[in-house]
DNA sequence: CTTTTTGCAAAGCGTTTGCATTGAA
DNA sequence: TTCAATGCAAACGCTTTGCAAAAAG
């Protein structure tokens, strides 16, 4: 009988690197440590910088690489932007995104529960919303079979 | 009284052209006109490529800055992604999105209702959904107070 | 001792900037 | 004729790749 901590982040990681067979290196566990403390949804360069101040030898390339295993193993999650490369869309009305989380495809679909979501009244007074989205991350049927 | 018919792409692109003072060269039509078939939320060097066949001479910069000038006056807009810089988030909890279309800065808010959102039975069939997400996008208090 | 992981350097991709030329109004 | 838009080239920022050295198990 296991005496881990299944709220606790640090035993999460450990289980993790075990199941994938992740070695647990000092720079891993910094890299893991930072994300925890960071509320702001960091990007590689951040997290980066803010352990080189406690660990000045690692190097950016392992932070980027640390966190793309991480995200790999279902560790941390990629918050959605608009970052590069930039993709567009002329179809101004209301509608909605599968995003497939193996190729990156983006399906459209429309649903008018959706649109018609009620705004928390918390988010109306601090928060001026110009459009409402919902994305559901998964897998599409094509990959799903390339899997298989 | 206008003949014009807001239902129709072109028109749109003419009225919103007009709106802010911009002229009408043949690169713009032939941006809008690619865009307005491309259903694939194409990144601008999709679109650059697609319309090179047609007219050899465009330059991709021509077309990579046509296509923000269109986002700045609300012609096309940006399509959600995990594009770089990538950001990263180590909660994995449900929660979901305000996205701040000025400073890009995406701020978390839970919200049970937005958690328990029934999926469309015809998308159940052919995608695997691993995650919901509502994203808010508009404007956060920082940037509107900006603006005044 | 074996296999990952790390750090480094170079290359690659997409975006941005400055400027002279061109063209729409 | 005027001012905005275009095309080009260089610079920049972030990511990826290959490889030798170091370290975890």
């Amino acid at each position: 009988m296991s005496i881990k901590n299944d709220n606790d982040p640090h035993s999460l990681f450990l289980e993790k690197c075990k199941e994938h067979n992740l070695k647990i290196t000092p720079q891993r566990i910094f890299i893991y440590k930072e994300l925890i403390k960071s509320k702001n949804h960091p990007s590689a360069d951040t997290v980066f910088k803010a352990i080189k101040k406690e660990f000045p030898n690692i190097s950016f390339d392992t932070v980027n690489r640390t966190l793309l295993t991480f995200y790999e193993i279902g560790l941390v999650e990629l918050v959605e932007g608009h970052g590069s490369p930039r993709r567009f869309d002329s179809n101004l009305q209301p509608h909605h995104h599968l995003f497939c989380l193996k190729c990156g495809k983006i399906i459209d679909f429309t649903y008018k529960e959706y649109d018609n979501l009620k705004i928390p009244e918390t988010i109306n007074k601090e928060f001026k919303v110009v459009q409402k989205r919902v994305i559901l991350n998964g897998i599409c049927s094509e990959c799903e079979k390339k899997d298989h």
